[in-house]
DNA sequence: ACCTGAACACCGTTCAAGT
DNA sequence: ACCTGAACACCGTTCAAGT
């Protein structure tokens, strides 16, 4: 299965073909279908190993506005290191049970802090879909175009993610300090 | 190009083909090829479409971050009015010219309010690619699921995005007063 | 049991040919 | 000038056949 990442990677998502992957594997492409019932299950547990790393061995001791900033930023930093998966997390949702698993620690943090759960849901899940939505309109160029990433725009995304970021955070912080 | 959002809308994304949007419009597909460059371009023709509806005919006499909260919102329900075309709005990029001409209403609440404009265009942003993200979370199912739009998470949905984009807007309300 | 070649029903796109 | 049929180079997936 980390072959599959390594072709998204290198050669993007059209390349990520049940026929490219089988040949790379060394086998004919209908033996996937061995492991794994088609396409879309294959893209789906690709979503899953990825979204896993964003929240592999991170420090874990602050407050929950702290914490949430910080798996925002991480958060967006996987998704930045694997531009071609980006409209992938967007089409696939990450499998909830998962998702709640790797998340047990953040959301420990907002019961540290005295957050009811559901707020602390809210939170988190509004962040991740922020930086989603933002990761998507950095990498997103309309198909087609060619793929000179012309860094010079960096800076700008950046500090327009860390406004965004912050502005939401705090205001979680103040709507859910007031009970 | 109305054809092609019907299609989208009634079939599906995958439905939406060359050939069958030529069938739909009695003619061959490569007739198609005269009045588009190719399937992307009329994507992106849909797609701007689509987001045009978004700031169609909306009252503007408001504070900014009311202007703000009311752009997601109406935002929001247009992406809910057309499901299928979500994915399509999270590949393709709406054009940045388009963008800005349909935004210079809200733009200027912020400039009345004595915001930068820099700071007005960060924070319009990050509620529109939160407002995306969230569309997506809601609307994407794993393609190949039966499509039981299951309404019962409806209310669900629609709470936590007004915690996210309240807390957004409060967030720059607060950060952007401190000027 | 496991693998696979050929085949089916599609794609987007090109291009030479028709009117 | 405008349209189009056939063709090319691909897809995901099925299925009967091979070992």
């Amino acid at each position: 299965m980390g072959a599959a990442v390594e072709i998204l990677d290198t050669e993007g998502l059209d390349a990520l073909t049940m026929r490219r992957l089988g040949t790379r594997l060394g086998v004919a492409a209908m033996s996937l279908y061995r492991h794994v019932p088609g396409r879309d299950a294959l893209l789906a547990e690709v979503v899953n190993r990825i979204f896993a790393e964003s929240v592999a061995g991170r420090p874990e001791q602050a407050s929950w506005p702290e914490a949430l900033a910080a798996f925002g930023v991480s958060y967006r930093q996987v998704l930045l290191a694997h531009p071609n998966a980006v409209p992938l997390l967007a089409t696939h949702p990450v499998d909830v049970e998962l998702g709640l698993r790797l998340l047990t620690e953040l959301l420990s943090a907002f019961e540290a802090g005295g957050v009811a759960q559901a707020d602390a849901l809210t939170a988190v899940q509004s962040v991740g879909v922020y930086v989603l939505g933002h990761a998507l309109a950095q990498v997103g160029t309309p198909p087609g175009a060619d793929p000179a990433p012309a860094a010079p725009e960096e800076p700008f995304y950046d500090e327009w993610f860390m406004a965004g970021l912050l502005a939401m955070v705090t205001g979680f912080e103040q709507r859910l300090a007031s009970r």
